[in-house]
DNA sequence: GCTTCACATTTAAATGATTAGATCAAAAAC
DNA sequence: GTTTTTGATCTAATCATTTAAATGTGAAGC
């Protein structure tokens, strides 16, 4: 059964396809007025039908299609699931629906991505780009076609002119080694787990800066590579407490890998923090409830999502807003993963 | 600026808008001929304008749109996300996009959902509810409209005629109580932490019955009802670990509110396995990661998810196929957060 | 009685694509 | 030399809506 068009509805209640769409948006008052009778018969007639006007159709008369979309590199890390979260509560609250593509930190897929969203007339987009000088093209067209475009990243080239949610850890991160560095640990290891070289950077620096700043080697001994996932965590944590002198502290890039982390740690049968301690960042909910609940540096992701969407919103609303740039910095959070170091 | 139209290409290439699409959809072979001059024009004026089709009107002509619609409960659940994910990369290997929604468990929210979805022409949908009854027209009706339909539920009342994925943990949950009593264990706790009452049947039914079977009494002492986050689980894990005598093994109604529970142990100073053991449900990938590994009833929900895209997209392929009824159950994991009971 | 006006509704253009069928010139067939 | 065919392109209908402008009617104003 195909699905009742106004035609339909016009035409079982005798009116014409204009008086319907009247009916339909509530026109019936200001300039436009129906009787009160042919409203109901409309009404009736689209009852009867079950007539619902075609999203399709309005969009392209409107230029405009309720929806926003993001773009997000990985659906397995938390910390992506919770911006989209934050981005899904405001754009509802909006109104407006959530177009959500993950790119799988691949770049082909990121570009591919973008050209797709820009042609089914988003009205806003939120990029979490991972390899952003690829799609440097098609962000100036959407830019110059004034849509709402609001740039999330770590702190990388930004763009000229354009709404940015700029996020940095360097500030907590720093705190949380001279932290670490107040607790007696001499000897602190980094796992640094990224899909990319430049993601991260905040973090590396502020880890070599203390450092060197405490006087201490920085080597690239004390730093273990390795990919996003748990399971890559957990390997590169065990490559790391292998080695020795052992580290007495530990500082993992986030969350998720410093619970892979844990696992390497129990399975030695080293004790956090007595033994060894062990810090990262994001916050993710479950940082806390782990055993020992992390220390860790906190960015309220979902907040991320919330702002990122409110900027497209309030660009949506006011399209010759100037280019807003938020900058959010983590917050350290000391919970038990951390102590003194053994033997200070 | 605005965005370049058909019009504007064939404007400027000196060509009529259907040559224009003849070009841009390759159909210069067959019974339609383009010469090769020509095309290299119309490509040409294509480049210059950065001409690309719009979605919405392809759609409105086709009456398609490339996009899948998912309607999940609460985002904040990881088993919730994986379906999520598990859809997203089936739909993206299909060139479809997802619009994604989250009803926050409001069985209001729900039904609106459902209607804007199905306003917007999606191609196909799959939902996840938890209020059923409340959706049922909207559901005949894009069956009616043959819109590939797919439910996802826990086997609830399941809809005449439509594809179905039922997903049960009534066998893993049975042969974990038997695990469970086989290890001595006499005073087995439920947290039951579920968004309505109707949820988690399969495994409350299961945990009743085994006990029964046992001839141990079945009281509602040992449940304790809660809400769905890992604050609730914990708090309701507290609960149950206060009264008295204490149960020596904790089945909780899934991983998250495990993990959640896992730290209310630890708080009571409480071991595991030696003092407590500790079981769930879904297998969440932190569930093999967190301290102790959970022993846990496994059900891929990223597989779930690429099942119910499947199906939809075989039904687009061939709508006349008869209704799937796909039904996969959990499978008992066990690992070490399970013991044999004190004393025993 | 003629104009003016308000009211209730309709007509038709516009949104941006696809595609069946029309057109028109040049080459091929007879 | 006329008809047929073929090749290359164009015209116009269609998809489902919105909305500015037009239409027609009866009542009020003078």
């Amino acid at each position: 059964m195909k699905r009742p068009t106004q035609i339909d509805v016009a035409r079982l209640a005798g009116v014409s396809r204009a008086t319907v769409s009247y009916v339909v948006n509530g026109l019936t008052e200001g300039p436009i007025s129906i009787t009160e009778e042919t409203r109901q018969r409309v009404l009736h007639a689209i009852n009867e039908l079950g007539y619902q006007p075609d999203a399709m159709a309005q969009s392209l008369r409107s230029g405009t299609t309720n929806t926003i979309g993001l773009l997000i590199p990985d659906m397995h890390n938390p910390h992506y699931w919770q911006i989209a979260s934050g981005v899904e509560q405001e754009a509802q609250s909006e109104g407006y629906d959530l177009l959500l593509i993950s790119t799988s930190l691949d770049p082909d897929r990121e570009l591919h991505s973008v050209r797709s969203l820009s042609r089914r007339r988003i009205d806003g987009l939120i990029l979490v780009l991972t390899y952003e000088n690829q799609v440097n093209d098609e962000i100036e067209q959407l830019v110059q076609r004034r849509k709402p475009l609001v740039m999330m990243n770590a702190g990388i080239g930004n763009v000229d002119g354009i709404d940015v949610v700029a996020t940095s850890f360097q500030k907590g991160a720093t705190q949380l080694m001279e932290y670490l560095l107040s607790l007696g640990h001499r000897c602190i290891g980094l796992i640094y787990g990224v899909a990319h070289d430049q993601m991260g950077w905040d973090r590396l620096t502020a880890y070599q800066a203390a450092l060197q700043k405490a006087s201490l080697p920085t080597e690239d001994n004390l730093i273990e590579y390795c990919g996003t996932t748990l399971e890559e965590g957990y390997q590169a944590a065990g490559r790391l407490l292998d080695r020795s002198p052992r580290v007495t502290a530990l500082v993992v890039i986030n969350d998720l890998l410093a619970i892979g982390a844990l696992r390497a740690i129990a399975e030695r049968g080293l004790r956090v923090p007595e033994d060894i301690s062990i810090a990262s960042f994001d916050d993710i909910a479950l940082a806390s409830y782990v055993n020992p609940p992390l220390t860790t540096v906190r960015m309220d992701a979902e907040e991320l999502g919330r702002t990122s969407a409110r900027l497209v919103f309030s660009r949506l609303v006011n399209p010759k807003l100037a280019p807003q740039n938020v900058h959010i910095t983590g917050q350290l959070v000391i919970r038990s993963s951390t102590g003194p170091a053994p033997n200070h």
